[in-house]
RNA sequence: GGAGAGAUUCCCGAGUGGUCAAAGGGGGCAGACUGUAAAUCUGUUGGCUCAGCCUUCGAAGGUUCAAAUCCUUCUCUCUCCA
């Protein structure tokens, strides 16, 4: 167990109270707490996931504490109690949507398994007095001590006192549920240890707390995050995440394989070692990578199917057979009105940048220009690409049989195209 | 409570009456190059019915032909003192 936490995780406080709970053939609770102001799980979040999973494997308790009550005031903007209010819905919403991608990676539908709690439960309507009562048990000094608070002011920046206060709920919250693990990223260490310190003030054994790696996202800086775009999502579909691991770059694939993947520690050094002696091309372990985190999301199947799209698409730099088919009015318009109309979400003057950079081509041929004129006949088909992963390919209605289908036959057929075959990932460069 | 500094487009940060949809950098997007990597070069980066119009420089008013820039009030932040 402990040893097959040991690729994700960063530090056990402590490994003996870690051992002895194991061993004590009880039914651990394990604490999974979330803020739910933005319910976009991530690979980040999967590590953890995953880890609870293998808990509940052996029959542990998992418990999904929905942050309800410190997600409400957490908001230092939420002066008025109207928002307050309005929010309170919102919070609703994005709790079942966090549940739902949960899901996809924990057992949700056992009650011996799995179960939800809200933390407005005991922190709505607590007596004022027993909540100072509480901060009296902790020092101003433990609580600034936080280096995340220090950095901030040291940057000239500011620290609301709610958010001083906030690792003191996050904590408390420990002692309602009888906690006995949490298992949170590494930056959480701080919050999660003030449950520690409560539990033992109420008399209760304090909680382990397994930490577990923090990776660089997508942008090899800074850690997934909804805002940064940086991220695989748990709710992306498998082309997009094969997609976007294959973004990654070069030197985080050995780490993502430690943290994402259940590639054998010994294939890992194998790859590793490659790398380093350029003995193998980066693209192919990344490759490997991309195939190994797309199966564990979505299946081995989906994984190798959209490896050979990848392939045939950007290697091949092939026009996808799948591409969104967009039934279109016959007639002439400008470029930019028939880019518009395939690609809604966009504003006209995004698009019309696109155009002038040179970013669309239909059938092959570039369309310079916002104003130039296209004309679909009755019967026409054709492919246009906005940008680099963009497709469409254009249909437009009448039978006339006439010109329109001339450019076809672009496209090397599908997947078959591919010698290697859906077989295992032995054979590559690394 | 007192004194000072400040709030600018996604971020940092210039800009003290018209030449400002606002320098520069970061980030993003796109093109070249490529392996949907990195590096590099180039373009671009509020919206639209696009040689023009609309919205934007903490908020609301005001002065002016004209305001991010001046005045008033308000909100908020930082620093020092108490």
């Amino acid at each position: 167990m402990i040893e097959a936490f040991a690729r994700t995780t960063d530090g056990i406080v402590s490994l003996a109270e870690f051992r002895r709970l194991l061993d004590s053939g009880r039914r651990l609770t394990v604490k999974f707490g979330a803020d739910v102001t933005a319910p976009f799980l991530h690979l980040g979040h999967a590590v953890n996931l995953w880890m609870m999973r293998e808990m509940q494997e052996r029959g542990h308790h998992v418990v999904f504490l929905v942050g309800d009550f410190t997600t409400l005031v957490g908001d230092p903007s939420g002066l008025a109690a109207a928002r307050a209010a309005r929010r309170a819905g919102e919070i609703a919403e994005d709790a079942a949507a966090f549940l739902r991608q949960a899901g996809r990676i924990l057992v949700t539908d056992d009650p011996a398994l799995f179960s939800v709690r809200r933390n407005s439960e005991w922190w709505a309507g607590k007596p004022l007095a027993e909540f100072l009562a509480m901060l009296a048990e902790v020092t101003a000094s433990r609580l600034m001590s936080r280096d995340m608070f220090r950095a901030r002011l040291e940057a000239g920046g500011e620290v609301r006192a709610h958010e001083l206060v906030y690792p003191v709920l996050q904590g408390r919250d420990s002692v309602e549920l009888g906690a006995d693990l949490t298992i949170v990223g590494s930056d959480q260490l701080f919050n999660e240890s003030m449950g520690r310190h409560f539990q033992e003030k109420a008399g209760q054994k304090p909680q382990v707390i397994v930490t577990t790696r923090i990776t660089p996202g997508l942008d090899g800086r800074r850690k997934q995050s909804k805002s940064l775009g940086n991220f695989v999502g748990l709710e992306d579909g498998p082309r997009d995440a094969f997609g976007k691991v294959m973004s990654l770059p070069d030197g985080l694939v050995v780490q993502w394989l430690e943290v994402y993947t259940t590639v054998p520690p010994g294939r890992v050094r194998e790859i590793e070692r490659a790398l380093a002696g350029g003995g193998c091309n980066p693209m192919d372990a990344k490759r490997e990578l991309a195939r190994a985190v797309t199966a564990r999301l979505h299946g081995e199947a989906s994984a190798a199917a959209e490896e050979s799209w990848f392939l045939d698409t950007f290697r091949g730099r092939g026009f996808p057979e799948d591409a969104p088919v967009a039934s279109l009015a016959s007639g002439g318009r400008k470029a930019l009105d028939l880019v518009a109309e395939l690609e809604p979400g966009s504003s006209r003057n995004a698009l019309r940048r696109l155009l002038m950079e040179g970013a669309v081509e239909l059938d092959g041929r570039r369309l310079g220009s916002a104003d130039e004129a296209i004309v679909l006949p009755p019967g026409f088909s054709g492919k246009l690409r906005v940008g680099r992963r963009r497709f469409f390919r254009i249909v437009v209605a009448g039978v006339s049989g006439g010109a329109g289908v001339s450019g076809g036959a672009g496209v090397s057929g599908g997947a078959g195209g591919l010698a290697e075959g859906p077989g295992g990932p032995t054979g590559w460069g690394c």
